[in-house]
DNA sequence: CTGATTTTGTATCAATTGTTACAAAAAGGT
DNA sequence: ACCTTTTTGTAACAATTGATACAAAATCAG
């Protein structure tokens, strides 16, 4: 019926045994679903009540666009988790729909009975609080470089990131366009900033080579603005 | 030594009896640390191996920049936690160096002891998922909407979601302030979008209720920009 | 109800970025 | 070398947002 094997590479339940992954399933209620290719596993914005670990096939998370597209977000494969983030807290909604790829089977345990398990297991306990707290430290980083509103802030922050502690200049391995896509700006708009930071006397281009001349001066910006 | 009632109000401690939390520490190891004002907490980067939950006072988180100048970040206050995020997870380091503002006394928890409170207090677990998950969603939810340019593609999103399919009027739980810094733009600027959407018959304010009255419009807005 | 506090609407001006366009410079292929 | 294509520098103007300020409106506490 599961594949004990498999969900022993599950998140969830890394570093358990075999045995006693089938130990604590046979202490608490849960079901396996069967979900035949394109069938809606979840719809976005309903309530998660259960955890969902894939146990055969893969799904899709899909965003509904307002003018009825979809968009792709990420896939899913046997034997992750679902929507781990999204099974506690005040929002405990999904935040895509859910779709199979191919034929699934997917594990769903209630949620009551979930916490009954992280009560029981320490190790499945760590498990979970890893995943999450994963979650939020990559989001937490992602968001601190988004922070930077300026594009001067970006390029300056870009900068100081490439050449470290150590060097004063770097080589560019993208064009501008590339670079102005990276930083979500237009391609003019990067090149007037380089422009204005090269006459301030901050920096010093050469063809694909920026040297950093004043790092000092570079650091206030992103403090001050 | 603890004021009970006080920690009562702490988020991982909430919906729980003062003699309960007594108990609950009773039985496990803990130490009460005291800092002088401008007395180093913690270090950025330095491994978080304790939770802390403050019981007088309140410090304030700073990241070192590239010259070794620092930014302040946030302030925390008693009786609330720090780093609950970091506390477990692949990167489990203080994100930020924490300086105490005024004297402080820390309740200091061994991440091994605060496991064993997790598998003996149903409500403290519930509590503590529920924080790093409120925490994951409002990230989540903040980087979704980083990703749309315009302050108006931006309210449009956040109304057309809180509607969803069947409703046309939205109840704003929130002060045009909380959804600016949900947005990260300034208050003033919000309210001149409200305004401008209103002026051009997309939607109607009163109080603090939203009517959508062309939701064919709004969707062309996160189409076209 | 009343006075104090918070929230909202609005205006003005500054700063930043986008848009569009065009020429100079650099890179690449033959 | 020569021609073509890509990349870069720059300018002028439009659009958007931020900063600041202030009064009206709403909410709250007593």
């Amino acid at each position: 019926m599961i594949d004990f094997k498999l969900m022993s590479q599950c998140p969830v339940f890394k570093e358990i045994q075999e045995s006693e992954i089938r130990q604590i399933l046979g202490n608490i209620h849960y079901q396996i679903k069967s979900f035949n290719r394109g069938e809606i596993v979840a719809i976005s914005g309903e309530t998660v009540q259960n955890l969902y670990i894939l146990l055969k096939g893969s799904v899709k998370g899909e965003m509904i666009d307002y003018s009825g597209k979809t968009i792709k977000i990420e896939d899913v494969e046997a034997p992750k988790p679902l929507a781990t983030a999204f099974l506690f807290g005040k929002e405990n909604k999904f935040p895509v729909t859910v779709t199979a790829h191919v034929d699934v089977k997917i594990l769903s345990i209630p949620v009551s009975e979930f916490l009954k398990v992280l009560q029981m297991n320490t190790q499945v306990l760590k498990n979970y609080l890893n995943s999450i707290s994963t979650r939020t430290q990559f989001l937490s980083q992602k968001l601190h470089f988004l922070s930077f509103k300026t594009i001067r802030e970006k390029v300056t922050h870009f900068l100081l990131t490439q050449a470290g502690d150590k060097f004063h200049s770097i080589e560019l391995k993208n064009t501008q366009q590339q670079l102005a896509d990276l930083f979500g700006v237009t391609r003019p708009s990067l090149a007037r900033v380089f422009g204005e930071m090269q006459k301030e006397g901050l920096i010093k281009i050469e063809k694909k080579t920026v040297i950093l001349l004043n790092k000092n001066k570079l650091n206030t910006i992103l403090r001050n603005g």
